[in-house]
DNA sequence: TCTGGGGTCCTAGGACCC
DNA sequence: TCTGGGGTCCTAGGACCC
């Protein structure tokens, strides 16, 4: 039987939530920033055409941005994460199975569906009208093909967000005017490799013939990837949302920070999060990874300090998992440099239900679930970070924390900062 | 002054076993 | 030239994604 994909990719995904709540900024040049108001993340064609690539440092471009009054954003996740929720329900409406692909992108399968081109365009009009928010739509017999579907909808506006690429001719035009680069899977890496063997453009990739050689040199994905191109599909629809194998929590602080003081409350309010996410999907971790570094951007000496903690069990206790990845974190720590950035990782994850005390395990009685829900709970009730662990520090004013200079408001999800109606 | 964060998959190579 | 062979498990590192 043959397969039909479509994907649904949102257009310039955080600056589309932005606009939504400021309609006088359609049609200018509006940019959305990472953490700590860092690097542009997102970007409008408007802001594009400026020159301002993706991952440019703010400061960098900044008197560019002020030049052309481009409006700039701080992120605001639990804006596009709401909004998101209402994209995919919208798109769920058009597909038995729907895979979300990430926070702005999802693949449908549209098997047996007739006029495809249409119903694209009925998708495309839909979304928007329920969400404000503007997509692209991208159809092919496999995913890959779908994803450069969606590229081309995307770059050429003639097409008015909508390529099919399920018929063969449409097929040969197409991958003729792909560079490699711009396939799903190909950085430059691969593409630097690619062009050694005078492969430059997505047909000439799907026509290569040494197909040995392209397992060797770009190993199993490698020519699962040139196959798809063929129209063979070789990547599933995943339906089912997978377990974390890894769970991380990172951040770079708002001002340089000193002191060991400072990094426990760092390392112990990112194992609060990345615990909280543990407990989500009903697992339990057994070692625990920590970092602190130093900025390499900066002309100071310079610090990578790494280190992992196992605990005796499996746990997803706040108050152990920080116990031991402050003790990690202590013999890593080294006075007299200047930290920018501290993280952790959870491993060694696995399912709660599933996971038995091993002979060496030391028994614990488990009180823990018990208080771990009840914390949980009221975070999600009144908000996060209302109830923690005093090891992540109780002074108001923590110099780690990031800078958001620029964030908008919480208009769907924060009750006092509602959009007001005059 | 100022340069993000959170993931996955694949492979090679070492340790270890019989 | 030729150092046994074959298998599993784990980890580190590269590459990529959004």
């Amino acid at each position: 039987m043959n397969k039909t994909f479509a994907l649904v990719d949102c257009n310039a995904f955080f600056c589309s939530c932005e606009r939504l709540f400021r309609p006088d900024l359609q049609n200018k040049p509006v940019g959305v920033l990472s953490n700590n108001d860092g690097c542009f993340v997102s970007r409008t064609k408007e802001l594009k055409k400026l020159g301002v690539k993706m991952g440019a440092p703010y400061f960098k471009v900044k008197a560019l941005c002020e030049r052309h009054k481009v409006s700039v954003f701080s992120s605001n996740f639990s804006l596009y994460t709401n909004m998101s929720d209402r994209v995919m329900l919208t798109l769920a409406q058009f597909t038995p199975e729907l895979e979300i692909y990430s926070v702005d992108e999802a693949f449908l399968n549209l098997a047996g569906f007739k006029d495809l081109k249409n119903y694209a365009h009925e998708i495309k009009q839909t979304v928007v009208r329920n969400t404000g928010i503007p997509v692209s739509v991208g159809i092919g017999p496999t995913k890959t093909l779908a994803k450069t579907a969606n590229y081309l909808a995307k770059k050429y506006s003639k097409f008015n967000g909508v390529v099919d690429l399920t018929k063969k001719e449409d097929q040969d035009k197409a991958l003729a005017h792909v560079k490699v680069i711009e396939l799903w899977g190909v950085a430059k890496a691969t593409a630097d490799k690619l062009n050694a063997l005078n492969i430059y453009t997505a047909k000439d990739y799907r026509d290569f013939k040494n197909t040995r050689l392209i397992k060797n040199i770009f190993t199993k994905v490698g020519l699962q990837r040139q196959e798809e191109l063929q129209g063979k599909s070789r990547f599933e629809l995943e339906l089912i949302t997978k377990k974390k194998k890894e769970i991380m929590c990172s951040r770079s602080f708002g001002k340089p920070v000193y002191s060991l003081e400072s990094l426990r409350e760092a390392v112990a309010t990112h194992i609060t999060s990345a615990c909280e996410k543990l407990r989500k999907q009903d697992s339990v971790c057994a070692e625990i990874q920590v970092y602190t570094r130093t900025s390499p951007f900066k002309n100071v000496p310079q610090y990578y300090g790494f280190n992992s903690s196992k605990m005796l069990s499996h746990s997803s206790d706040t108050r152990k998992v920080i116990k031991y990845a402050l003790s990690a974190l202590e013999s890593l720590y080294k006075m007299g440099y200047e930290y920018k950035k501290a993280g952790v990782q959870l491993s060694q994850i696995r399912d709660r239900k599933l996971s038995q005390m091993s002979l060496f395990e030391q028994y614990e009685p488990d009180n823990s679930e018990a208080l771990m829900r009840a914390m949980d709970e009221i975070n999600r009730r009144d908000g996060a970070g209302t109830i923690k662990v005093a090891a992540c520090g109780l002074r108001q004013k923590k110099a780690w924390v990031m800078n958001q200079n620029r964030r908008s408001q919480r208009y769907v999800t924060g009750f006092w900062e509602l959009k007001k109606v005059k």
